[in-house]
DNA sequence: TACGACTTCGCAAAGCTTTGCACCCTCAAA
DNA sequence: TTTGAGGGTGCAAAGCTTTGCGAAGTCGTA
């Protein structure tokens, strides 16, 4: 804490009146006279007197911060959800404490402790890949104290939630690799206990559906969402006998990753396999070629986490609201196989030497 | 604040026993006896007890947080140095509260009256592109208010501040372009007022006399470091009767929009126009051809600006340290001009398809 | 028996703010 | 002159923790 806040104590001391009186005459008492109010307010301004916040959250047993977990903070989606967040908590007059789990199951599980000793009102958070369990969110739910999940949910039946519309989403891309030509459809799924995972995973089997393909085991890679694991995953497609002509990755960053070792591989992009990833971080428009992906509307769902948030702190006992996120599909040359063709040859001569 | 937190008082009751002697028990004092003591530890275990911070903080005047005011949260580069912030804090039991300034100079004195106001022990700050006033951190110096600047800098004879070697960075980058044959070397600078502008401009200039080559004023050209002002910079260059062999940019952002426009405009990357970034985000590696760049050590950069904070809050007075972080040319394919060239025509067919 | 010493604990203040209640003073009316 | 009313302020508690100092109780010793 800084050297010297001024508190009413010393502008009290300074006008020979009591505390009291003081705290009185800043918020236009009308027991205080005018005269005494002017010159409170006057003193007040000038010593640059503000309240301090540790003292009204004893008091009010309140702290106008929110805590917020998230995996990691340099994958551009987290950071941009939390930019929302932050967005709307300070329209509200609140700040937000930030923890990264970084993937972890007990940091996560340190994390929501060591909030709560802070005395943060709430939590916003996304769970770790590796939470499977959920306990440590007991105590939050049990003692009414606001809690919202966004994009890697769970118990949605208690707690409000916002999420993309994941398998509606991954349905439209299997279906978009079909209507350009692609039979044998690949896609790379994040950890097993991951609600986007499944619900991805789902749409991408209603999609195979849609358009009479089989299901193939073989065509669908896992991943801890890494880059490392990512191309490892991509690799072992490749190397199948009869490789994918599409992969759809869980995320952005799965799909670069990809992108880098079918490029290695020497097969062409979207001539050999087309790609789609999900999430439409800014570079996907300067990879070559670009990125076709769905658009997670990131910021927004930042901002309706912090609404649902809110939503909470006015009443912590409404029945929990799940809000999906519309996404949409940006189709750029990742995933275009129609006229172009007759480029695929050619292109792929050159594309090593890039 | 949540619901229930157990206080002193609740223990206290439970046991019959002064508040007081809680408090003592529960740090070991010899005043009070073996049995009592055993007896209040475990009731505080079982009722899980922790200190309320508030309180702790009113008493000992410190909040254990750290204001972090950055231009935005989404670019790589912040996110990744506020990762390096939060490990530390973290080892050191405190918490950031992050304010974004969204590159505004009004948002930036706001949020360091904002976050004063919150009782924040102290401010780690990187400027906004806008600043150039700098009267609002004058409260903070007055006032031995620990105060720690990275990347964007001022006062630096007053005030602690980690920074890159940018003069030498971008004096490397000229003699590679040299290196590599380029002779007619681009820089697009960010706004005049930022130290990182300053810096890498003069050493792109003395990377310029090293390399006997003339000074030529239409090769520099100016952005707010925005993706489409950097585009508009970059067609301004694209446009000269004689345009740049190499563009070397303040940051990657602006030279992933650089890539972008050169594409667009026809031309080869390196062949006929050489790129060099600044940061080294992962995306360099992703991006057709990959990016040669300065590797920015931002996480790093992240610890030390934290560590420099310890060092204040511990000795406010001490004659501020300037860090100067060691960076390191990563060459990829963007600034390569040897062999290759003959795929040069070639290659330029084929680029508009992509 | 009485007093000093030691053990074991509680009171109260400080850090800051809000607010119900009590108090004092002035002035007017009875 | 007394009483009542009403305006203008102050006291104190509550929210939670720490800690100096004082107090109570138990023994042992003179």
């Amino acid at each position: 804490m800084a050297k010297r806040h001024v508190s009413l104590k010393d502008l009290a001391a300074e006008l020979n009146v009591s505390i009291s009186t003081v705290s009185r005459a800043l918020k236009n008492h009308p027991d205080i006279s005018a005269e005494l109010t002017r010159k409170v307010q006057e003193l007040a301004r000038a010593r640059n007197y503000t309240p301090n916040p540790l003292a009204m959250g004893l008091l009010r047993q309140e702290t106008r911060m929110i805590g917020v977990i998230v995996p990691d903070l340099v994958t551009h989606f987290f950071s941009s959800v939390i930019s929302g967040i932050e967005f709307v908590a300070k329209q509200n007059g609140y700040y937000i404490l930030i923890s990264s789990s970084n993937e972890s199951y007990e940091k996560e599980v340190e994390s929501v402790k060591n909030l709560l000793n802070t005395r943060v009102e709430g939590l916003i958070v996304c769970l770790s890949q590796e939470t499977k369990i959920f306990d440590h969110f007991d105590a939050l739910i049990n003692n009414e104290i606001p809690l919202v999940f966004f994009d890697r949910v769970c118990r949605t039946d208690e707690v409000p939630s916002v999420v993309a519309d994941n398998a509606e989403a991954a349905r439209q891309v299997t279906r978009h690799f079909y209507e350009n030509g692609c039979r044998r459809i690949a896609y790379i799924n994040g950890p097993g206990q991951l609600s986007i995972s499944k619900l991805r995973y789902e749409g991408y089997l209603q999609g195979l559906q849609d358009c009479n393909l089989p299901f193939d085991k073989e065509l669908v890679g896992h991943c801890n969402l890494s880059t490392e694991d990512a191309s490892v995953a991509t690799r072992k497609l490749l190397r199948l006998k009869n490789h994918p002509d599409a992969i759809f990755g869980i995320n952005d960053t799965v799909i670069f990753a990809a992108m880098r070792e079918i490029k290695h591989f020497g097969l062409t992009i979207p001539a050999d396999i087309a790609l789609i990833g999900f999430t439409d971080e800014f570079h996907s428009t300067v990879v070559e070629p670009s990125l076709t992906s769905i658009t997670h509307p990131t910021f927004e769902m930042g901002k309706e986490a912090a609404r649902l948030f809110f939503e909470r702190i006015q009443n912590p006992t409404a029945p929990p609201q799940q809000i999906e996120m519309k996404t949409s599909l940006v189709i750029r040359n990742s995933s275009k196989r129609n006229k172009r063709f007759s480029f695929r040859l050619k292109i792929r001569i050159f594309a090593p030497t890039f």
